[in-house]
DNA sequence: GGGTCGATCTCGCTC
DNA sequence: GAGCGAGGTCGACCC
């Protein structure tokens, strides 16, 4: 049996299928009309309404409504989940230290619950990342510009990570900031930031924003600083052209 | 009836439950075994393995594995979800325009569903945000320095958007960027952008960068360009106090 | 443990 | 719709 349902369990009855589960390693989920209260990096409260909760065996707990992405509440993994009546109420508690915090859901009244062994040993395989980019770039630096040569990735300097540490034909020292997506006025800074660095102490250093975009304003920001925006869409499109491929039309 | 459970439902009951729910407004759980592929901004595969699937009447769409706080998978609201047989196996497939992407989740063992008639009217009410550091700051700027006037407050300039336009007790302008967490390079980045942009005209102006704490590697990168951290802590520390006061002890 | 940075970031706001 | 910045960001990787 790898799932059991129960349902409109009462509080007792909750309360002793959740330590089972949480003692278990088991999922468990619960829909509930239930308020929640957060405290930790900061507080806040959610007054009664139907909600989705779910618990995993590492101590992740979110709090679903019945709209949005984002859990309206939650706890990362590393701490833990616990569960015990009070005020006649069900209570779902889930906590952890460093940041020391806690969400706290009190179950008014819990129309369904599902206890899950999940077994799940497979990992997410993921491809078009800005890593996938950053490889590319190193085995195709020519895309970027003719003659350029990568010498360090990652490369570490007084003021952060610089994607690539390269020379142009000329030998000049080039910084250069990759984006996966359209480069903002923060990649700009950021790459402002890097070769301001080198400025300080040779007078002649590029740098580089490379992205498959740019707004015009970032275009001009890097103009009037005397940076350069390098358009690379080949690596986008390739990996997207590859991929539409692979996917069974619906 | 507000929540519905089916145990162990084959491929066409489940699709049948799940198009029933997806037009009634209702959100969805499945519990199941499932193989899950994305296409969009990037793409992905995730091999067979147990996960919770959740969708939403907004059209989010959830796969949670047994571990971790965020979705393997998912889809934000906007888009829409459906259920069809494929190959004999129940298929989930959530899709968006805008960025252009699809979710597709085909379940090869179901071990439970419910359908959850959710009504929730209630919103998040928080505090201890950036916004509450603001109102703090603007009631109590010689916490920051004494002697300093706010002159305006969340100034719309043409270098960007200030936190706080002020002048000390020389009547010397300050540009003050405010940080409700530890401060980062990106933070360092944003004060410099305005403070460089706005001394292009004024030759004296200070910049002062306002969080609870900061790396050395931030601090040098403030003093090498001439601007200032202020450690403020106050507001979180009382903010804190008055918070934990509430909370009932578990 | 802290520091830095990417993310299918999401979300909310403004223009 | 684009642009910009916050987030209880989370998570990964490096030291």
């Amino acid at each position: 049996m790898v799932a059991e349902q129960l349902d409109a369990p009462n509080p007792e009855t909750l309360v002793a299928e959740a330590k089972a589960a949480f003692r278990d390693g088991a999922m468990l989920t619960v829909q509930a009309r239930c308020e929640v209260a957060y405290e930790g990096r900061t507080s806040g409260h959610l007054g009664p309404g139907d909600r989705i909760l779910v618990a995993k065996p590492d101590g992740t707990f979110l709090v679903h409504q019945p709209t949005g992405h984002k859990p309206v509440n939650w706890m990362p993994g590393g701490g833990s989940v616990s569960a015990r009546t009070s005020d006649g109420d069900a209570v779902l508690l889930a906590r952890r230290t460093n940041p020391s915090e806690r969400v706290e859901a009190r179950i008014l009244d819990a129309y369904g619950l599902t206890r899950f062994d999940a077994t799940d040993g497979a990992t997410y395989e993921e491809s078009g990342t800005e890593a996938e980019m950053h490889e590319y770039i190193e085995a195709n630096p020519d895309a970027l510009e003719e003659g350029l040569r990568v010498v360090e990735h990652e490369r570490e300097s007084k003021y952060g990570f610089i994607d690539f540490f390269a020379r142009d034909g000329n030998g000049t020292p080039v910084v250069v900031e990759v984006k996966r997506i359209q480069a903002t006025l923060n990649h700009f800074d950021q790459l402002q930031r890097y070769v301001s660095l080198y400025r300080e102490e040779n007078d002649e250093v590029r740098g580089m924003l490379v992205a498959p975009d740019a707004s015009e304003r970032v275009r001009r920001a890097l103009r009037d600083n005397g940076l350069e925006f390098v358009a690379l869409s080949e690596f986008d499109t390739d990996a997207k052209g590859a991929m539409e491929a692979k996917l069974t039309d619906f």
